[in-house]
DNA sequence: GCCGTATTCCTACCG
DNA sequence: ACCGGTAGGAATACGGCG
């Protein structure tokens, strides 16, 4: 029969009978669901020899040990590179993958051999490494059609006969997407698995048909059963939450385990479960959690499902339904308000369909290009990303991957910060080296394959040697870094170059635009992740040269300004701030092309720019009108909206109306409508993150008092979380004022706290450069004139 | 024990 | 479970004081 072709949504193994097989899940180009099981491939790892060694002896040795490891199928004396050099090593294939970690410790041990390595790479993901293969692309396979004997709820089933081959082909099938989301009820504070119903479940899926299930009294094994049949039913391609890895998934498994249901929600008959990066599993299925791609939004401070749906602009948020959801338990035991709570709970999945519209694109683009499964690639940090990438381009060029070991913490010197020259620039330009630690790294060869330690002979094509710490590099060949960031960015500029030619409403636009930002991500994460300790591949000279090549840089390269006449207001890591003087510039642009070997481009221009004191804080004004408002209040999640909204108000009557006495009257009258309460109170609370379980504070501080609070009343509090507090008037320190926001009325807050610890301040961060202090912002109210 | 100041803790930002 | 550099608020420690 002709080979197949499969779009890979989904990969995983299984052992039958003590045989390995893999499983490859996806759609063929008809848009069947189709299941490839290929059983040709045996899982393996590596001994590394000690330099002496004599790999025959070795192999002797192990054969001796025959008895004990009685599931070795093969051995071969192989050559490899680790770090760069020339080493040999023996491939060790075995029977089926539970013996892998087993007998790599043992033969670890063997005289001769220095270690194992790649025996922590799992069995499925070996898989797609050694044969290529890319998760969210296409592949022909050469196969035969086979019985469905293992019972898989998809068209077409086949044996591989061949290594699936990669077809180039940035076509996307047409995928069942399933949004769901859930209600549970609790009598009070956080619900609780082993008690506590899910009442209502919401689906919403991308052929727009919608399902509600609600449970009858607080019965919820119904709701739970007829969720499970309609996923079988829809049998979508993709199941997208919100939270749902950490909360519904979880909770589910819980609740059908109490009840004794089975939660038969994927394709291959068996239950969801938790694997790598705390994903949950749904086999056959990609199950996704876009809350995941939602921390990558900064602009999002409270990155809650309604405000990525606003941002993203996904549903109509004047329409929707708000329900705090400290009061969603007594939504649902009332009558009346239950119909409320349900629109609710529907408006929650179309929010989530509407959100995995927008988002699914990109993560399809980053599964493709770090080669992990579209499940694992957003739960997956960023750290392990990079990393995953480097492995599938160790694996091509013939490098090892090195074991992760705990290593000790130094710290290294990073980037440099200019002094910003305070007051109001009237025009600037912001001048930035485009990827700069990538292009660093591969400039110099920075890599940690090249790295030459203090004591090692100078190697004949010379080095590289790092300004102030010394760290040398060899000049040839081209290191592991070096190629792979080659490549990203060759990727990048050549579907720049393609995203120009097409028209923006293309199909084609939206997934290069998607590849484009997968690509970006990469490159900019690698130098964090050379800094990484917990990096495979962490040489801490690798990063500590890259940054001292940078602020080589930047310092070189403000030299040149001055040397062209240009006048630095502000500069920090790859960018230098300078005056608009366009023929100076363009001088400028030469010179630091010349001499310091890496490319400058002009990015915005402010008309004007506000520095004050402080570095990394600015505001500037855009030739279009809009302000950029860098690192101020208002760019921060952890004051109020009331504060930056003052803030805001000033910033835009200073720069564009240049007036501070304007400025001052706004603040006035946004105080006194402060004091007169037409502030909303939602303006009024502070959002700060729980970053570590509440007993592990050594401080009072207020968010951790609110959290107590919540604690006490049953609420589960987890590191990660959120916590929306206000101030209460009355005496004591500021921690034993402080409540969330949810249990509190207006008439209790401190008003008073509100103009001088957020207002005032925040507005005084601005216009304390214009010789206005702290008395000149309080408004004269009634009460001071009678005095 | 009180008061003003220095230090530490804590969070969130920039690039 | 990605880096270091930085700002700034609040809590707490500290030093002086008959």
């Amino acid at each position: 029969m002709p080979p197949v072709k499969i779009w890979l949504l989904d990969i995983n193994d299984e052992v039958i009978d003590g045989k390995p097989e893999i499983r490859l899940w996806g759609l063929d180009d008809k848009g069947r669901r189709t299941l490839i099981i290929d059983r040709s491939f045996l899982p393996y790892f590596y001994l590394l020899l000690e330099d002496d060694a004599i790999p025959e002896k070795v192999l002797k040795e192990i054969d001796v040990r025959k008895t004990s490891t009685p599931g070795i199928v093969a051995l071969h004396v192989v050559d490899k590179k680790y770090f760069g050099k020339p080493v040999r090593v023996i491939r060790v294939a075995c029977r089926n993958p539970t013996l892998v970690t087993k007998y790599a410790s043992s033969l670890g041990r063997v005289s001769g051999v220095r270690d194992h390595l790649e025996d922590d790479i799992r069995y499925s993901s070996r898989y797609l490494i050694d044969k290529g293969i890319n998760p969210c692309g296409w592949h022909k396979v050469e196969v035969e059609e086979v019985e469905n004997e293992v019972d898989a709820e998809v068209e077409k089933v086949y044996l591989a006969k061949s290594t699936p081959r990669v077809v180039d082909s940035a076509e996307t099938p047409r995928l069942r997407v399933l949004a769901f989301s859930m209600v549970c009820h609790s009598a009070k504070g956080s619900p609780k698995p082993e008690k506590d119903p899910i009442v209502i479940i919401s689906s919403v899926a991308n052929d727009r048909s919608q399902q509600q299930f609600i449970a009858e009294d607080h019965d919820d094994r119904h709701v739970i059963e007829s969720f499970i049949k309609h996923v079988q039913d829809f049998d979508p391609d993709i199941i997208v939450g919100y939270g749902s890895n950490k909360q519904d998934w979880p909770y589910l498994i819980e609740r059908a385990k109490r009840l004794g249901i089975k939660l038969l929600v994927d394709r291959s008959g068996s239950e969801p479960h938790t694997s790598l990066y705390g994903h949950v599993s749904v086999t056959g299925r990609s199950n996704i959690d876009l809350a995941d791609y939602a921390e990558e939004i900064r602009e999002v401070k409270v990155k809650t499902l309604e405000n990525i749906a606003d941002y993203l602009g996904v549903t109509k948020k004047e329409k929707r339904t708000k329900i705090e959801e400290i009061d969603l338990s007594s939504f649902w035991e009332d009558e009346e308000k239950r119909p409320a709570l349900q629109r609710y709970a529907m408006e929650n999945s179309q929010s989530i369909l509407g959100i995995s519209n927008i988002t699914l694109d990109f993560a399809m683009q980053l599964s493709n290009l770090i080669g992990l499964p579209l499940d694992h690639v957003g739960a997956a940090a960023v750290g392990f990303r990079v990393e995953w990438y480097l492995i599938r381009r160790a694996h091509e060029i013939g490098e090892l991957v090195p074991k992760r070991t705990e290593k000790p913490y130094f710290p290294y010197k990073g980037a440099t910060v200019l002094k910003p020259k305070p007051g109001i620039h009237e025009k600037v330009v912001v001048l930035d080296f485009s990827s700069m630690y990538p292009n660093i790294m591969i400039a110099n060869n920075i890599s940690p394959d090249t790295y030459v330690k203090p004591h090692e002979p100078e190697p004949l094509g010379g080095v590289n040697t790092a300004p102030e710490v010394k760290h040398k590099f060899r000049k040839e060949p081209p290191g592991f870094y070096k190629q792979v960031l080659s490549d990203l960015i060759k990727a990048r500029n050549e579907i720049k170059a393609k995203l120009k030619r097409l028209s923006p409403e293309s199909p084609q636009h939206k997934v290069l635009n998607a590849r484009e930002l997968a690509v970006k991500t990469v490159a900019n994460a690698s130098y964090g992740y050379a800094g990484w300790v917990g990096a495979r591949w962490y040489i801490r000279p690798v990063a500590e040269a890259t940054t001292a090549w940078g602020r080589h840089a930047i310092e070189h390269t403000v030299d040149l300004a001055k040397k062209s006449g240009l006048n630095v207001i502000y500069g920090d890591t790859d960018s230098v701030f300078v005056e608009y003087k366009a023929e100076e510039i363009k001088k400028f642009l030469e010179a630091v092309k010349e001499e310091v070997g890496l490319e400058i481009k002009p990015d915005k221009v402010y008309e004007p720019v506000l520095f004050t004191e402080a570095k990394k804080r600015y505001a500037g004004l855009l030739p279009d009108g809009r302000l950029d408002i860098v690192g101020l209040e208002v760019a921060r999640g952890d004051w109020t909206e009331s504060a930056k909204k003052v803030q805001e108000g000033v910033i835009e009557i200073i720069l564009k109306e240049r007036s501070a006495d304007d400025a001052v009257k706004f603040v006035h009258q946004y105080i006194k409508n402060l004091k007169s309460k037409k502030v909303p109170y939602s303006d009024l609370i502070i959002w700060k993150t729980l970053t570590k379980p509440i007993e592990e504070y050594k401080v009072n501080a207020p968010h951790v008092t609110a959290a107590k609070t919540l604690k006490r009343l049953g609420w589960a509090l987890v590191p990660g979380e959120k916590i929306g507090y206000v101030i209460e008037a009355g005496g004591g320190k500021l921690y034993e004022r402080a409540a969330p926001y949810s249990l509190t009325t207006y008439d209790q807050l401190d008003l008073k706290y509100y103009e001088e610890n957020q207002i005032i301040p925040a507005a005084l961060r601005i216009l304390s450069i214009f010789g206005k202090n702290k008395e000149d912002l309080k408004p004269e109210d009634a009460t001071q004139r009678t005095l």
